[in-house]
RNA sequence: GGGGGCGUAGCUCAGUUGGUUAGAGCGCUGGCCUGUCACGUCAGAGGCCGCGGGUUCAAGUCCCGUCGCUCCCGCCA
């Protein structure tokens, strides 16, 4: 502010509304240190108090509300004219700082133990009665807030986060400057990817019949400059992938996004796990472990079904496939994989919660939900019956099932029985308040496995992504065994958020050869879509990996927010419209003609104008 | 593509078994008020019950469709 004033005063604005007046301080600053300074406040008015003779209102910048005082006698003229004064109108204030009288202090606000008699003051413009409250505690409708986005992030709560997420990308780019890296801009126009994310396409005008694609990542560009040497790249950058949204998951999005050469995994690792922990110090005064704690996918879907275990709190599922494999119920014996999942204390639930509980895991494709209660005395269970007394001191012992437990299970093929039970495990943990507040569990989860089987197209995919390199030795099984070769592979997880992903990449020709034919991918068809990449491999390509992590995602769990939508600016719908533009809209027919695009005759399109 | 929730005054909501003129709090407008701080107080205005059909003597309420917001599954390398 103090530059912008010293700018002004050397080229003063004969016409400018503001005259010769210029703040002095935010609305969040005065203390009783101030107490009989002359000061020029400017804001919005959060509250009227108009007593008749005195009136107060509450000023409110993005920083916080002062009172100021509007009094008769000491300035009747400004007085006067206060009256016509209404919720979020602006002004400008000058006055004096002075204690609150004796006992009048609000201990509730920063500024309470002050406040600004006025002087004088000046409209700086009216405001039509704000659709909704411009306060925290007021709960608004979504469509509302996004249709009048400007109001909705007046509230401080919401300018809190931008702040948050404004010192958040800084305290990155300090970090990641102190070691080097360039922060180098790709292209939001790019080509198609075959793989991946659907793309957001771009027709071109100049090439008609051709379309760009805005990019899911910069991952091939970060790639390409490692190879032209860089050696350490980051970019804070929008990324866009057109699939269903979430509440955390937008069509666009921003990465913080990292490559680095000459490194491997582990180093990689450090100075990820360093700049996040820098991060949170920075801006949350908050300090997470020293080293975060490392768990290998294999092990995050035994014992939590999901590859985003949330370590804030314990339950584990334990695989009971081979106790129950010769029972008399037959869904148990004949089941791929058959877990269960232990619940102290969860002997007290009532019949309704475990109905609840059923209908949560059918969402993931569970057929029912079989539990046991141990007793005193007795299992308490529909299922009970069908085990033999061998089969249930082998559940006991495995299960180390206690007195007031519940232990819940599923069973059927893998996939469904990791995903019910380890969501069901992430509800419970929510429902019995089992999550503490205020702490941070970050993981690492490595030695993902480098491809998955698409069922649906009768193919292997890439799970990380397809330059993802292979782990040491586990090149040859892509040609055997598909399934088990792991990758270089690393995700950070958050209380059960994945906040980043990265990987060692295929920084040889020959090894990017070998994962194109595990997918499928021809040489005419690699050479196609990613000669480029190919070509560049072959000019002495250093080895080279990174990471990217999901900013939004990331603030929105240090902000506490309970939706992406609550650190983006100007966010989508679920249906992905912008409810304040308007976007998407028809366009006028001439701009498709001139991009040579036909659309079908029930889209709307606008009349040529 | 599929499943759940919501839609009544500017906002947040209530509205019984289908039955008189659709209510409350806040906000808004006007009056009064010199120590309030979500000021108080008196008075007032404000409704396409999302939209369209249907059933019925009668629909905010029941049925069908549709639109919007939202949570989730699928999808998101």
């Amino acid at each position: 502010m103090d530059e912008l004033q010293t700018a002004e005063e050397q080229h003063p604005r004969a016409t400018d509304p503001l005259g010769d007046w210029r703040r002095t301080h935010t609305c969040c600053q005065l203390t009783a240190a101030d107490v009989g300074k002359s000061v020029c406040l400017m804001g919005w008015v959060q509250f009227r108090r108009d007593h008749g003779g005195l009136i107060f209102i509450d000023l409110r910048d993005r920083q916080g509300l002062t009172q100021v005082v509007f009094s008769p006698e000491t300035a009747p003229d400004a007085h006067a004219r206060a009256h016509v004064v209404r919720s979020e109108y602006v002004l400008g204030i000058t006055g004096v700082v002075r204690p609150r009288p004796e006992g009048m202090a609000n201990s509730a606000m920063v500024t309470g133990e002050i406040e600004v008699e006025v002087t004088d003051w000046k409209l700086l413009n009216t405001s039509k009665t704000p659709p909704f409250a411009i306060e925290d505690r007021v709960d608004i409708s979504e469509n509302l807030r996004l249709k009048y986005r400007y109001l909705d992030l007046r509230r401080p709560r919401m300018a809190q986060n931008f702040l948050l997420r404004s010192k958040a990308a800084q305290s990155v780019r300090r970090y990641l400057d102190g070691l080097d890296f360039l922060e180098v801009e790709t292209p939001m126009l790019t080509r198609s990817t075959p793989e991946g994310a659907r793309d957001f396409l771009v027709p071109s005008r100049v090439n008609q019949g051709e379309f760009f694609a805005l990019p899911q990542s910069p991952q091939l560009f970060k790639q390409l400059l490692m190879v032209s040497g860089l050696e350490r790249y980051y970019q804070i950058v929008k990324c866009f992938r057109d699939e269903d949204l979430r509440a955390d998951r937008q069509p666009e999005f921003t990465q913080i996004d990292i490559e680095m050469s000459f490194v491997d995994e582990e180093q990689v690792m450090h100075m990820a796990e360093n700049m996040v922990r820098t991060l949170f110090k920075e801006t949350l005064d908050i300090d997470l472990p020293a080293s975060f704690q490392r768990m290998t996918y294999d092990t995050a879907m035994a014992d939590y079904g999901l590859d985003k275990p949330d370590l804030r709190f314990g339950l584990k599922l334990t695989d009971v496939s081979d106790i129950v494999r010769g029972c008399e119920l037959r869904v148990f014996a004949k089941a791929e994989l058959v877990k269960g999942l232990r619940v102290p204390g969860g002997e007290s639930l009532s019949r309704k919660e475990i109905d609840d509980l059923t209908e949560f895991v059918k969402i993931y494709g569970a057929q029912g939900l079989a539990w046991i209660k141990i007793r005193q005395d007795e299992w308490q269970s529909p299922i009970a019956k069908f085990f033999s007394d061998a089969e249930r001191s082998a559940l006991a012992e495995r299960l180390n099932l206690q007195v007031g437990d519940i232990v819940f299970f599923q069973a059927g093929a893998s996939d469904m029985v990791n995903s019910a039970l380890g969501n069901l495990r992430l509800q419970l943990g929510e429902r019995m308040g089992l999550i503490p507040e205020g702490v941070y569990a970050p993981l690492w989860v490595t030695d993902f496995p480098l491809l998955e089987y698409d069922a649906e197209a009768k193919r292997w995919v890439a799970k990380h992504h397809p330059f993802t390199s292979p782990q040491d030795g586990h090149l040859e099984l892509l040609k055997t065994d598909p399934g088990k070769a792991l990758a270089r592979a690393y995700d950070l997880v958050l209380n059960g958020s994945e906040i980043g992903g990265g990987s060692i990449r295929n920084h040889t020709l020959e090894k990017q050869r070998t994962m194109f034919d595990a997918l499928g991918i021809d040489e005419a068809e690699a050479e196609d879509k990613f000669g480029f990449l190919l070509n560049a491999l072959q000019f002495g390509a250093p080895p080279h990996g990174g990471i990217a992590f999901g900013l939004d995602r990331l603030i929105m769990l240090m902000a506490g927010a309970k939706s992406i939508r609550d650190v983006i600016a100007f966010p989508k719908t679920q249906k992905a419209t912008c409810l304040m533009t308007e976007a998407p809209s028809p366009v006028a027919a001439k701009q498709l003609r001139e991009l040579g695009i036909k659309v079908r005759e029930s889209a709307a399109v606008k009349e040529p104008n």
